[in-house]
DNA sequence: GTTATTTTTGCGAATTGTTTCAACAATGTA
DNA sequence: TACATTGTTGAAACAATTCGCAAAAATAAC
């Protein structure tokens, strides 16, 4: 129940919406979870919080650096809750699963490559797309 | 002048719309180009063809691997004339440079990270954001 | 603890990027 | 030439996201 700590060691004060907001990305369940499944989370627990609300907190988190923000094909952002270190995406274009991964080499290889073309890295974005060979990937939604 | 071969050769029929979306590609000037943009080249040029057409044409190249889609951070899609081998982008925040770059070890621990995942590559998209330290890169837009 | 000040929220309207639609034009084919 | 198919158009529709602003909280000052 640390989560008032979490906003305001961001800076942020701490307010209902945010605490709902946390806690809602916080939730394994809701790793990678776009604004719009977020806000309805939201009403199916009864909480009268508007969309646009959730789209401010939102950004109020990723300035704050307690998500990342992806963009996944097909338009919309995910977010996700940054308890982690850095990893890239492997994302199922059949079932929709994500899988996290971390790779030293491919990291390292950027930074070269970087350096190489005199850029100063700041962060990357890196999405590996295919079909997943599970049986259960089925296509959904 | 071997649009009409391009075009013929994708499967799409030569019409005007698409030889001036072609052309305006073509330009080394405009790699990595989004559609409104191509639209302005197109009022520019005095030609009277719809934003809807522009689209509609991209989303035909694009499906017909002539060109490539990219979603750098800012919103909207960017595209560029697939006329090399394959390469990923380094994009600067600053100035808005893009660089291109190869990387074969990138590419094939990609290849690693999928299969070690139950996953058939499609695709990726790897972009690399940060500022170059070049004397002329300016603030800009 | 009340009041004053600063933030935050909520709602609807506004934006942005993109797609769809219905009418019309062009082109291909028999 | 007449019919069918394909392409083009502007306008309207859309989806994701942001903005403007008055009302509601939260925090600070008495």
């Amino acid at each position: 129940m640390d989560q008032n700590k979490e906003l305001k060691k961001a800076g942020l004060k701490v307010t209902l919406p945010r605490l709902k907001i946390l806690q809602i990305l916080q939730d394994p369940e809701n790793q990678h979870i776009s604004a719009e499944d977020v806000y309805k989370i939201l009403i199916e627990q009864g909480e009268e919080i508007g969309l646009a609300t959730v789209y401010r907190v939102l950004n109020q988190f990723d300035d704050a650096g307690i998500l990342n923000r992806h963009h996944f094909e097909g338009g919309k952002s995910v977010f996700e809750i940054s308890h982690k270190d850095h990893h890239d995406h492997l994302v199922c274009l059949k079932c929709g699963k994500v899988v996290e991964f971390e790779d030293d080499i491919i990291e390292e290889r950027q930074e070269l490559v970087a350096k190489q073309n005199n850029m100063k890295l700041t962060h990357h974005s890196l999405y590996l797309y295919g079909e997943c060979t599970d049986d259960n990937c089925e296509q959904l939604d």
